[in-house]
DNA sequence: CGGCGTTTTGAGAGAGCTCAACATCGGTGG
DNA sequence: CCACCGATGTTGAGCTCTCTCAAAACGCCG
Protein backbone atom coordinates (compact mmCIF):
# COMPACT_ATOMS: atom_id res chain seq x y z
CA UNK A 1 0.00 0.00 0.00
CA UNK A 2 2.11 3.25 -1.56
CA UNK A 3 0.35 5.32 0.59
CA UNK A 4 0.43 3.39 3.94
CA UNK A 5 -3.51 2.67 5.66
CA UNK A 6 -3.20 6.09 7.53
CA UNK A 7 -3.24 8.58 4.40
CA UNK A 8 -0.38 10.73 5.34
CA UNK A 9 2.36 9.69 7.27
CA UNK A 10 3.80 6.39 8.98
CA UNK A 11 5.53 6.41 12.33
CA UNK A 12 8.62 4.29 11.75
CA UNK A 13 8.57 1.57 14.63
CA UNK A 14 12.12 2.46 14.76
CA UNK A 15 11.13 5.72 16.62
CA UNK A 16 9.72 4.65 19.55
CA UNK A 17 10.34 0.83 20.14
CA UNK A 18 12.63 0.54 22.39
CA UNK A 19 16.10 -1.62 20.85
CA UNK A 20 15.49 -3.98 23.65
CA UNK A 21 11.67 -4.73 22.82
CA UNK A 22 13.00 -4.61 18.65
CA UNK A 23 15.58 -7.42 19.46
CA UNK A 24 13.03 -9.72 20.92
CA UNK A 25 11.23 -9.51 17.57
CA UNK A 26 10.77 -12.81 15.66
CA UNK A 27 10.15 -12.91 11.57
CA UNK A 28 6.96 -15.31 10.32
CA UNK A 29 6.62 -15.73 6.24
CA UNK A 30 3.19 -16.33 5.18
CA UNK A 31 1.81 -17.16 2.69
CA UNK A 32 -1.45 -15.97 0.70
CA UNK A 33 -4.53 -17.04 2.50
CA UNK A 34 -3.13 -18.19 5.91
CA UNK A 35 -4.29 -17.06 8.65
CA UNK A 36 -1.94 -15.14 11.55
CA UNK A 37 -4.58 -14.95 14.57
CA UNK A 38 -7.90 -15.62 14.82
CA UNK A 39 -10.90 -13.83 16.71
CA UNK A 40 -10.31 -15.44 20.09
CA UNK A 41 -6.96 -16.07 19.90
CA UNK A 42 -4.33 -15.61 22.56
CA UNK A 43 -2.43 -11.92 21.68
CA UNK A 44 1.27 -12.89 21.17
CA UNK A 45 2.27 -9.40 21.03
CA UNK A 46 2.88 -6.13 18.69
CA UNK A 47 2.65 -6.86 14.97
CA UNK A 48 4.75 -4.98 12.14
CA UNK A 49 4.05 -6.06 7.59
CA UNK A 50 7.53 -6.34 6.38
CA UNK A 51 6.09 -7.58 3.12
CA UNK A 52 2.56 -8.19 1.70
CA UNK A 53 -0.64 -6.83 2.81
CA UNK A 54 -2.03 -8.35 5.88
CA UNK A 55 -6.32 -8.13 6.28
CA UNK A 56 -8.03 -7.96 9.18
CA UNK A 57 -11.56 -8.85 9.37
CA UNK A 58 -14.56 -10.48 11.26
CA UNK A 59 -16.94 -13.01 9.90
CA UNK A 60 -20.85 -12.13 10.73
CA UNK A 61 -23.83 -14.45 11.74
CA UNK A 62 -24.32 -14.80 8.14
CA UNK A 63 -21.24 -16.00 7.44
CA UNK A 64 -19.81 -13.54 5.30
CA UNK A 65 -16.68 -11.46 6.05
CA UNK A 66 -16.31 -8.40 6.94
CA UNK A 67 -12.83 -6.45 6.25
CA UNK A 68 -11.93 -3.76 9.21
CA UNK A 69 -8.60 -3.33 7.31
CA UNK A 70 -5.84 -4.34 5.50
CA UNK A 71 -2.42 -3.16 6.62
CA UNK A 72 0.88 -2.87 4.61
CA UNK A 73 4.97 -2.63 4.78
CA UNK A 74 5.98 -0.66 8.07
CA UNK A 75 2.27 -0.38 9.64
CA UNK A 76 1.74 -2.03 13.05
CA UNK A 77 -1.76 -3.98 14.03
CA UNK A 78 -3.20 -5.14 16.78
CA UNK A 79 -1.97 -2.91 18.90
CA UNK A 80 -5.56 -2.93 20.22
CA UNK A 81 -4.96 -6.60 21.38
CA UNK A 82 -1.83 -5.60 23.41
CA UNK A 83 -4.54 -4.65 25.40
CA UNK A 84 -6.84 -7.39 25.47
CA UNK A 85 -6.83 -10.84 26.25
CA UNK A 86 -8.25 -11.89 23.34
CA UNK A 87 -8.09 -11.13 19.60
CA UNK A 88 -10.95 -9.26 18.13
CA UNK A 89 -10.89 -10.24 14.91
CA UNK A 90 -8.98 -12.47 12.32
CA UNK A 91 -5.72 -11.87 10.41
CA UNK A 92 -5.30 -13.22 7.08
CA UNK A 93 -2.11 -12.61 4.62
CA UNK A 94 -3.99 -11.74 1.48
CA UNK A 95 -0.55 -11.93 -0.27
CA UNK A 96 2.37 -14.17 0.54
CA UNK A 97 4.01 -11.94 3.30
CA UNK A 98 6.05 -11.54 6.49
CA UNK A 99 5.45 -10.01 9.60
CA UNK A 100 7.27 -9.06 12.31
CA UNK A 101 6.06 -9.72 16.17
CA UNK A 102 7.09 -7.74 19.17
CA UNK A 103 6.40 -10.45 22.29
CA UNK A 104 3.33 -8.72 24.49
CA UNK A 105 5.32 -9.08 27.55
CA UNK A 106 8.30 -7.23 26.32
CA UNK A 107 6.09 -4.81 24.67
CA UNK A 108 4.34 -4.15 28.04
CA UNK A 109 7.25 -4.47 30.58
CA UNK A 110 8.95 -1.84 28.47
CA UNK A 111 6.02 0.33 28.72
CA UNK A 112 5.84 0.00 32.78
CA UNK A 113 9.54 0.33 32.88
CA UNK A 114 9.98 3.69 30.48
CA UNK A 115 7.10 6.06 30.68
CA UNK A 116 9.07 7.45 27.10
CA UNK A 117 8.07 4.66 25.20
CA UNK A 118 4.84 4.61 26.86
CA UNK A 119 4.09 8.07 25.78
CA UNK A 120 5.72 8.06 22.26
CA UNK A 121 3.22 4.69 21.75
CA UNK A 122 0.08 6.84 22.84
CA UNK A 123 1.51 9.80 20.74
CA UNK A 124 1.89 7.19 17.57
CA UNK A 125 -1.70 5.99 18.42
CA UNK A 126 -2.70 9.59 19.03
CA UNK A 127 -1.11 10.35 15.10
CA UNK A 128 -2.97 7.18 13.76
CA UNK A 129 -6.40 8.60 15.45
CA UNK A 130 -6.02 11.77 13.81
CA UNK A 131 -5.35 10.24 10.46
CA UNK A 132 -8.07 7.80 10.59
CA UNK A 133 -10.45 10.79 11.38
CA UNK A 134 -9.05 12.59 8.12
CA UNK A 135 -9.59 9.61 5.79
CA UNK A 136 -12.89 9.32 7.24
CA UNK A 137 -13.47 12.90 6.43
CA UNK A 138 -12.11 11.88 2.92
CA UNK A 139 -14.11 9.70 2.04
CA UNK A 140 -17.42 11.65 3.21
CA UNK A 141 -16.52 13.61 -0.26
CA UNK A 142 -18.53 12.13 -2.72
CA UNK A 143 -17.67 13.99 -5.85
CA UNK A 144 -14.60 12.23 -7.18
CA UNK A 145 -13.14 15.95 -8.57
CA UNK A 146 -13.36 17.36 -4.61
CA UNK A 147 -11.93 14.08 -3.23
CA UNK A 148 -8.92 14.33 -5.38
CA UNK A 149 -8.64 18.15 -4.83
CA UNK A 150 -8.97 17.04 -0.82
CA UNK A 151 -6.18 14.39 -1.43
CA UNK A 152 -3.97 16.74 -3.01
CA UNK A 153 -4.15 19.36 -0.97
CA UNK A 154 -3.67 16.78 2.06
CA UNK A 155 -0.65 15.44 0.33
CA UNK A 156 0.81 18.73 -1.20
CA UNK A 157 4.78 19.26 -0.58
CA UNK A 158 6.42 21.84 1.46
CA UNK A 159 5.91 23.55 -0.94
CA UNK A 160 1.86 23.22 -0.80
CA UNK A 161 1.55 22.88 -4.40
CA UNK A 162 3.89 20.08 -5.01
CA UNK A 163 2.03 16.28 -4.68
CA UNK A 164 4.64 13.41 -5.52
CA UNK A 165 3.03 10.31 -6.20
CA UNK A 166 4.56 7.20 -4.54
CA UNK A 167 2.54 4.65 -6.84
CA UNK A 168 0.85 3.63 -9.43
CA UNK A 169 -2.55 5.48 -10.44
CA UNK A 170 -4.22 2.37 -9.75
CA UNK A 171 -3.12 1.94 -6.51
CA UNK A 172 -3.86 5.83 -5.49
CA UNK A 173 -7.53 5.05 -6.98
CA UNK A 174 -8.06 2.23 -4.44
CA UNK A 175 -6.94 4.14 -1.76
CA UNK A 176 -9.05 6.98 -1.95
CA UNK A 177 -12.09 4.87 -2.79
CA UNK A 178 -12.47 5.60 -6.69
CA UNK A 179 -12.27 3.15 -10.11
CA UNK A 180 -9.23 3.88 -11.43
CA UNK A 181 -11.01 5.13 -14.03
CA UNK A 182 -12.57 7.65 -12.28
CA UNK A 183 -9.18 8.75 -11.11
CA UNK A 184 -7.99 9.19 -14.71
CA UNK A 185 -10.97 10.83 -16.10
CA UNK A 186 -11.38 13.18 -12.63
CA UNK A 187 -7.53 13.97 -13.27
CA UNK A 188 -8.05 14.76 -17.22
CA UNK A 189 -10.40 17.26 -16.46
CA UNK A 190 -8.30 19.00 -13.81
CA UNK A 191 -5.33 19.10 -16.08
CA UNK A 192 -7.54 20.14 -19.05
CA UNK A 193 -9.20 22.89 -16.91
CA UNK A 194 -5.47 24.45 -15.62
CA UNK A 195 -6.28 23.02 -12.10
CA UNK A 196 -3.47 20.74 -12.08
CA UNK A 197 0.18 20.17 -14.26
CA UNK A 198 1.41 16.38 -14.81
CA UNK A 199 4.80 15.43 -15.73
CA UNK A 200 5.26 11.73 -14.26
CA UNK A 201 4.41 11.18 -10.94
CA UNK A 202 4.30 14.53 -9.95
CA UNK A 203 1.41 16.78 -9.94
CA UNK A 204 1.43 20.85 -9.72
CA UNK A 205 -1.83 22.14 -8.30
CA UNK A 206 -2.37 25.78 -9.64
CA UNK A 207 -3.49 28.16 -6.89
CA UNK A 208 -7.20 28.10 -8.34
CA UNK A 209 -7.74 24.36 -8.06
CA UNK B 1 -20.23 5.57 22.14
CA UNK B 2 -24.04 5.54 20.48
CA UNK B 3 -22.76 4.46 17.02
CA UNK B 4 -19.61 2.68 15.40
CA UNK B 5 -18.87 1.50 18.48
CA UNK B 6 -17.28 -2.56 18.71
CA UNK B 7 -19.73 -2.83 21.76
CA UNK B 8 -16.32 -3.27 24.38
CA UNK B 9 -17.17 -1.54 27.62
CA UNK B 10 -15.80 1.71 28.60
CA UNK B 11 -12.68 2.20 30.98
CA UNK B 12 -14.01 4.53 33.39
CA UNK B 13 -11.96 7.83 33.70
CA UNK B 14 -11.77 6.53 37.62
CA UNK B 15 -10.10 3.64 36.90
CA UNK B 16 -7.04 5.01 35.18
CA UNK B 17 -6.50 8.88 35.74
CA UNK B 18 -4.63 9.27 39.05
CA UNK B 19 -6.57 11.76 41.70
CA UNK B 20 -4.57 14.33 41.28
CA UNK B 21 -5.57 15.06 38.10
CA UNK B 22 -9.37 14.51 38.52
CA UNK B 23 -9.14 16.95 41.09
CA UNK B 24 -7.77 19.64 38.57
CA UNK B 25 -10.60 18.77 36.27
CA UNK B 26 -13.83 21.77 35.39
CA UNK B 27 -17.19 20.85 34.50
CA UNK B 28 -18.49 22.63 31.45
CA UNK B 29 -22.26 23.12 30.53
CA UNK B 30 -23.31 23.66 27.33
CA UNK B 31 -26.35 23.94 25.13
CA UNK B 32 -27.18 21.84 22.35
CA UNK B 33 -25.28 23.48 19.28
CA UNK B 34 -22.53 24.84 21.31
CA UNK B 35 -19.16 24.15 20.83
CA UNK B 36 -16.62 23.17 23.29
CA UNK B 37 -13.96 24.23 21.02
CA UNK B 38 -12.74 24.92 17.57
CA UNK B 39 -10.51 23.82 14.67
CA UNK B 40 -7.05 25.39 15.03
CA UNK B 41 -7.50 26.17 18.87
CA UNK B 42 -5.16 25.64 21.46
CA UNK B 43 -5.89 21.72 23.35
CA UNK B 44 -6.89 22.60 27.09
CA UNK B 45 -6.54 19.21 28.20
CA UNK B 46 -8.27 15.63 28.18
CA UNK B 47 -12.30 16.05 27.84
CA UNK B 48 -14.76 13.33 28.92
CA UNK B 49 -18.24 13.46 28.26
CA UNK B 50 -20.53 13.58 31.71
CA UNK B 51 -24.27 14.19 30.41
CA UNK B 52 -25.15 14.17 26.55
CA UNK B 53 -23.86 14.01 23.71
CA UNK B 54 -21.16 15.71 21.82
CA UNK B 55 -19.80 15.37 18.41
CA UNK B 56 -16.48 15.34 16.79
CA UNK B 57 -16.71 16.96 13.50
CA UNK B 58 -14.93 19.28 10.50
CA UNK B 59 -16.88 21.24 7.84
CA UNK B 60 -15.59 20.50 4.19
CA UNK B 61 -15.54 23.15 1.55
CA UNK B 62 -19.17 22.87 0.66
CA UNK B 63 -20.25 23.71 4.05
CA UNK B 64 -20.99 20.06 4.71
CA UNK B 65 -20.34 19.53 8.21
CA UNK B 66 -18.84 15.84 8.52
CA UNK B 67 -19.20 13.95 11.30
CA UNK B 68 -15.77 12.03 12.80
CA UNK B 69 -17.13 10.68 15.93
CA UNK B 70 -19.89 11.04 18.62
CA UNK B 71 -19.01 10.33 22.24
CA UNK B 72 -21.55 9.66 24.93
CA UNK B 73 -21.29 9.74 28.89
CA UNK B 74 -18.20 8.28 30.31
CA UNK B 75 -16.22 8.59 26.72
CA UNK B 76 -13.27 11.04 26.22
CA UNK B 77 -12.59 12.03 23.28
CA UNK B 78 -9.66 14.98 21.95
CA UNK B 79 -6.66 12.61 23.33
CA UNK B 80 -5.12 13.46 20.47
CA UNK B 81 -4.84 17.39 21.03
CA UNK B 82 -2.84 15.93 24.24
CA UNK B 83 0.28 15.97 22.09
CA UNK B 84 -0.62 18.20 19.36
CA UNK B 85 -0.37 22.02 19.53
CA UNK B 86 -3.76 22.41 18.02
CA UNK B 87 -6.96 20.93 17.57
CA UNK B 88 -7.92 19.16 14.23
CA UNK B 89 -11.31 19.20 14.67
CA UNK B 90 -14.32 21.21 16.21
CA UNK B 91 -16.13 19.02 19.07
CA UNK B 92 -19.98 20.84 19.39
CA UNK B 93 -22.56 19.49 21.52
CA UNK B 94 -25.58 17.99 20.11
CA UNK B 95 -27.48 18.06 23.07
CA UNK B 96 -27.65 20.42 26.16
CA UNK B 97 -24.43 18.74 28.10
CA UNK B 98 -21.99 18.58 30.12
CA UNK B 99 -17.71 17.96 29.95
CA UNK B 100 -15.17 17.51 32.26
CA UNK B 101 -11.85 18.98 31.24
CA UNK B 102 -8.57 17.50 33.09
CA UNK B 103 -5.74 20.02 32.24
CA UNK B 104 -2.85 19.12 29.89
CA UNK B 105 -0.20 19.58 31.58
CA UNK B 106 -1.49 17.36 34.82
CA UNK B 107 -2.17 14.39 32.41
CA UNK B 108 1.00 14.70 30.73
CA UNK B 109 2.35 15.02 33.98
CA UNK B 110 0.99 11.78 35.09
CA UNK B 111 1.97 9.53 32.19
CA UNK B 112 5.25 10.35 32.90
CA UNK B 113 5.14 9.32 36.83
CA UNK B 114 2.70 7.24 36.61
CA UNK B 115 3.10 4.20 33.64
CA UNK B 116 -0.31 2.20 34.91
CA UNK B 117 -1.75 5.33 33.89
CA UNK B 118 0.19 5.95 30.49
CA UNK B 119 -0.67 2.39 29.44
CA UNK B 120 -4.89 2.81 30.15
CA UNK B 121 -4.56 5.76 28.19
CA UNK B 122 -2.99 3.83 24.95
CA UNK B 123 -5.66 0.91 26.08
CA UNK B 124 -8.04 3.71 24.88
CA UNK B 125 -6.75 5.22 22.35
CA UNK B 126 -6.17 1.39 20.60
CA UNK B 127 -9.86 0.82 20.83
CA UNK B 128 -10.63 4.31 19.34
CA UNK B 129 -8.10 2.93 16.33
CA UNK B 130 -10.17 -0.21 15.71
CA UNK B 131 -13.26 1.90 15.77
CA UNK B 132 -12.37 4.25 13.01
CA UNK B 133 -10.71 1.56 10.85
CA UNK B 134 -13.85 0.16 11.27
CA UNK B 135 -15.54 3.07 10.16
CA UNK B 136 -13.67 3.70 7.25
CA UNK B 137 -14.19 -0.01 6.06
CA UNK B 138 -17.66 0.50 6.35
CA UNK B 139 -17.22 3.55 3.94
CA UNK B 140 -15.67 1.89 1.59
CA UNK B 141 -18.92 0.03 1.22
CA UNK B 142 -21.19 1.79 -1.38
CA UNK B 143 -24.33 0.13 -1.34
CA UNK B 144 -26.69 1.46 0.91
CA UNK B 145 -28.00 -1.82 1.64
CA UNK B 146 -24.83 -2.98 2.36
CA UNK B 147 -23.63 -0.15 4.28
CA UNK B 148 -26.58 -0.63 6.30
CA UNK B 149 -26.19 -4.41 6.89
CA UNK B 150 -22.48 -3.61 7.81
CA UNK B 151 -23.65 -1.06 10.40
CA UNK B 152 -26.34 -3.42 11.81
CA UNK B 153 -24.40 -6.71 11.95
CA UNK B 154 -21.03 -5.06 13.96
CA UNK B 155 -23.94 -3.32 16.03
CA UNK B 156 -25.54 -5.90 16.79
CA UNK B 157 -25.99 -6.95 21.36
CA UNK B 158 -25.06 -9.85 22.65
CA UNK B 159 -27.38 -12.24 20.95
CA UNK B 160 -26.12 -11.09 17.62
CA UNK B 161 -29.68 -10.16 16.39
CA UNK B 162 -31.01 -7.07 17.73
CA UNK B 163 -29.40 -3.78 17.44
CA UNK B 164 -30.59 -0.79 19.82
CA UNK B 165 -30.68 2.70 18.11
CA UNK B 166 -29.41 5.40 20.46
CA UNK B 167 -30.17 8.74 18.53
CA UNK B 168 -32.04 9.56 15.67
CA UNK B 169 -32.16 7.99 12.57
CA UNK B 170 -31.07 11.14 11.12
CA UNK B 171 -28.48 11.10 13.11
CA UNK B 172 -27.37 7.67 11.91
CA UNK B 173 -27.75 8.14 8.46
CA UNK B 174 -25.19 11.01 8.87
CA UNK B 175 -22.70 8.34 11.19
CA UNK B 176 -22.57 6.15 8.13
CA UNK B 177 -22.41 8.75 5.57
CA UNK B 178 -25.90 8.28 3.85
CA UNK B 179 -28.80 10.95 3.52
CA UNK B 180 -31.45 10.12 5.39
CA UNK B 181 -33.41 9.60 2.70
CA UNK B 182 -31.41 6.91 1.65
CA UNK B 183 -31.33 5.41 4.94
CA UNK B 184 -35.00 5.74 5.31
CA UNK B 185 -35.44 4.22 1.69
CA UNK B 186 -33.42 1.41 2.85
CA UNK B 187 -34.40 0.53 5.99
CA UNK B 188 -38.12 0.59 4.46
CA UNK B 189 -36.93 -2.09 1.81
CA UNK B 190 -35.04 -4.33 4.24
CA UNK B 191 -38.16 -4.42 5.90
CA UNK B 192 -40.45 -5.10 3.15
CA UNK B 193 -38.56 -7.67 1.91
CA UNK B 194 -38.26 -9.44 5.77
CA UNK B 195 -34.31 -9.24 6.17
CA UNK B 196 -35.02 -6.68 9.38
CA UNK B 197 -38.04 -5.43 11.76
CA UNK B 198 -38.11 -2.01 13.19
CA UNK B 199 -40.29 -1.47 16.36
CA UNK B 200 -39.05 1.86 18.21
CA UNK B 201 -35.65 2.34 18.25
CA UNK B 202 -34.74 -1.14 17.79
CA UNK B 203 -34.40 -3.34 14.73
CA UNK B 204 -34.57 -7.09 14.73
CA UNK B 205 -32.48 -8.76 12.17
CA UNK B 206 -33.27 -11.80 10.16
CA UNK B 207 -30.83 -14.69 9.81
CA UNK B 208 -30.77 -14.34 6.00
CA UNK B 209 -30.55 -10.49 6.13
C1' DC C 1 9.42 -9.02 -30.63
C1' DG C 2 5.79 -10.62 -27.44
C1' DG C 3 3.37 -10.43 -23.15
C1' DC C 4 1.53 -8.10 -19.21
C1' DG C 5 0.04 -4.44 -16.40
C1' DT C 6 -0.95 0.43 -16.46
C1' DT C 7 -3.08 4.31 -18.56
C1' DT C 8 -6.69 6.17 -21.30
C1' DT C 9 -11.12 6.94 -23.51
C1' DG C 10 -16.08 5.50 -24.74
C1' DA C 11 -20.97 4.23 -23.90
C1' DG C 12 -24.59 2.76 -21.00
C1' DA C 13 -26.95 1.72 -16.71
C1' DG C 14 -27.72 1.88 -11.97
C1' DA C 15 -27.69 4.00 -7.50
C1' DG C 16 -27.75 7.58 -4.52
C1' DC C 17 -28.34 12.65 -4.29
C1' DT C 18 -31.28 16.70 -4.69
C1' DC C 19 -35.45 18.96 -4.48
C1' DA C 20 -40.09 18.66 -3.04
C1' DA C 21 -44.29 17.51 -0.68
C1' DC C 22 -46.40 15.58 3.15
C1' DA C 23 -47.04 12.91 7.59
C1' DT C 24 -45.86 12.49 12.37
C1' DC C 25 -44.46 13.65 16.88
C1' DG C 26 -43.32 16.51 20.90
C1' DG C 27 -43.20 20.73 22.97
C1' DT C 28 -45.08 25.60 23.77
C1' DG C 29 -48.11 29.12 24.47
C1' DG C 30 -52.66 31.21 24.00
C1' DC D 1 -57.49 21.86 25.28
C1' DC D 2 -56.09 23.04 20.98
C1' DA D 3 -53.45 25.58 17.48
C1' DC D 4 -49.05 26.27 16.18
C1' DC D 5 -44.31 25.23 15.18
C1' DG D 6 -40.02 22.96 14.42
C1' DA D 7 -37.68 18.74 13.80
C1' DT D 8 -37.94 14.06 12.49
C1' DG D 9 -39.69 10.62 9.54
C1' DT D 10 -41.45 9.14 4.82
C1' DT D 11 -42.24 8.86 0.03
C1' DG D 12 -41.98 10.56 -4.90
C1' DA D 13 -39.61 12.05 -9.25
C1' DG D 14 -35.83 13.50 -11.81
C1' DC D 15 -30.94 14.08 -12.41
C1' DT D 16 -26.22 13.66 -11.93
C1' DC D 17 -22.41 11.07 -11.15
C1' DT D 18 -19.82 7.16 -10.64
C1' DC D 19 -19.49 2.30 -11.65
C1' DT D 20 -19.31 -1.29 -14.99
C1' DC D 21 -18.11 -3.31 -19.15
C1' DA D 22 -15.34 -2.73 -23.26
C1' DA D 23 -11.61 -1.57 -26.21
C1' DA D 24 -7.37 0.38 -27.37
C1' DA D 25 -2.81 2.83 -26.75
C1' DC D 26 1.25 2.91 -23.95
C1' DG D 27 5.29 1.41 -21.35
C1' DC D 28 8.25 -1.92 -19.32
C1' DC D 29 10.81 -6.18 -19.20
C1' DG D 30 12.14 -10.71 -20.42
Amino acid sequence: MPWGSDGVSLMPVENWLPAVVRAAATDHKLKAGEAIFRLGGKPAGLYEVIMGRIRLARVDRSGREIVLHIAGPGETFAEASLFSPQYHCDAIASTNATVRVYPKREVLAAFDKNPKAAQAFSATLARQVMNLRTRIEQRNIRSARERVRHFLALNAGSDGRTVQLQGTLKDLAAEIGLTHEALYRTLAALERSGGIKRKGGKITLSKRL
